[in-house]
DNA sequence: TAAAGTACAAAACAATCATTTGTTTTAAGA
DNA sequence: TCTTAAAACAAATGATTGTTTTGTACTTTA
């Protein structure tokens, strides 16, 4: 028990300062948060943080880099599918939304103060990014009748389309509306995939 | 020529510090970019820049504010046009895309710096978006056969599936790729109105 | 040509920034 | 109860923040 619960604590408290973190910098973003908010979001002095943490940017670079290794698990998972392009399109939209709906805060965080990371994270985080995003590409060409790679513009065109469909969720999405983040996924995978009904 | 030239003068100083401060923003954020920053690419000591304008926060607001007003001409623009309510759709995507994509660096700052403005630039600009986005809402009820009002989740979600799409267009369009914002937004709306082909 | 006004440089303001230091408190293991 | 190590406090570091003030050169107005 007495063990347990030191490293217990231990872990808590790194835990506390990055959940603070990521709810303040979603909020004002990393540059318009200090570590004096952090503190007293956490309840200490500011001093103390650095006893569980190496820099400000250590803090950053853990939520963006845990983040988009949430996409990734998404990647792994549908790459290993073998189902038809359609379905997979469906799911990796369903998918994605679940994690960016089931987060919005974080999400915000991962997709807008990643600039804010020094090197080496910041290229490890767009590399990241970009092979998370060919995946959609990938898909999509796959469409009965297109000829031409992932590099193709009208692919490229589809592919924003559909990933600033998605990442535009944590603005709006609200965990008490009507919707669940699955039921959700499902309904904008319906929008994208078969358009409106004009 | 003596007195065009003052007004020039003074006219071109004010707006050399907007566009300054519209890259900055875009590339650091506001609460990322200090006074010195936007003297230094205007070419003048941090001092200066109060004999033209009154604050930090002034230069936001007006980038916000004349940002936002770009939309609102779009949907004077569309809610005189008396056509049906695909083409109206397709009209305002296409519309707000050539706007996004024409400068890219200014929506981004219209779209993400707008928390920072205090009070009550920040409310201001909140309800002119608002109404902004209720347009596209009020067209997507005129899909046949639906049913209900522009509040209806589904409605809800067509909506901001459109608007995240659109908006995130500055995330990743050039200018210099093989696509005009005019041709963007015509292929944009396509991609949404229609669905993908599978 | 004299007066008025503007734009800038230069320097300084208090406040706040991330971080470090030295010391005290807390709590677990023996 | 004593030892030990982690965690917090308290205070201070130098750098940077937005902004103000003062002095001066230059333009425009009268």
């Amino acid at each position: 028990m007495a063990k347990i619960k030191k490293s217990d604590e231990l872990g808590n408290a790194r835990e506390a300062i990055l959940d603070a973190s990521v709810t303040l910098f979603s909020e004002r973003g990393y540059t318009g948060t200090s570590m004096r908010d952090i503190a007293q979001k956490v309840g200490v002095l500011p001093g103390s943080l650095y006893a569980h943490i190496k820099s400000k940017e250590e803090i950053l670079a853990e939520i963006v880099t845990s983040g988009i290794a949430e996409f990734l698990e998404i990647q792994d998972s549908i790459e290993a599918s073998g189902a038809a392009p359609e379905e997979r399109l469906r799911e990796a939209i369903r998918l994605h939304v679940n994690v960016v709906a089931r987060n919005p805060e974080r999400t915000l965080v991962v997709f807008h103060q990643w600039r804010f990371l020094g090197e080496p994270h910041r290229s490890s985080a767009v590399k990241m990014r970009r092979r998370y995003g060919q995946m959609f590409a990938n898909i999509l060409t796959q469409q009965p009748y297109f000829k031409g790679n992932s590099k193709d513009p009208q692919i490229r065109i589809q592919c924003f389309t559909i990933l600033g469909a998605l990442n535009w969720t944590p603005e709006w999405y609200s965990p008490t509306g009507p919707y669940s983040p699955d039921e959700l996924g499902k309904r904008m995978a319906d929008s994208l995939v078969q358009g409106l009904n004009f």
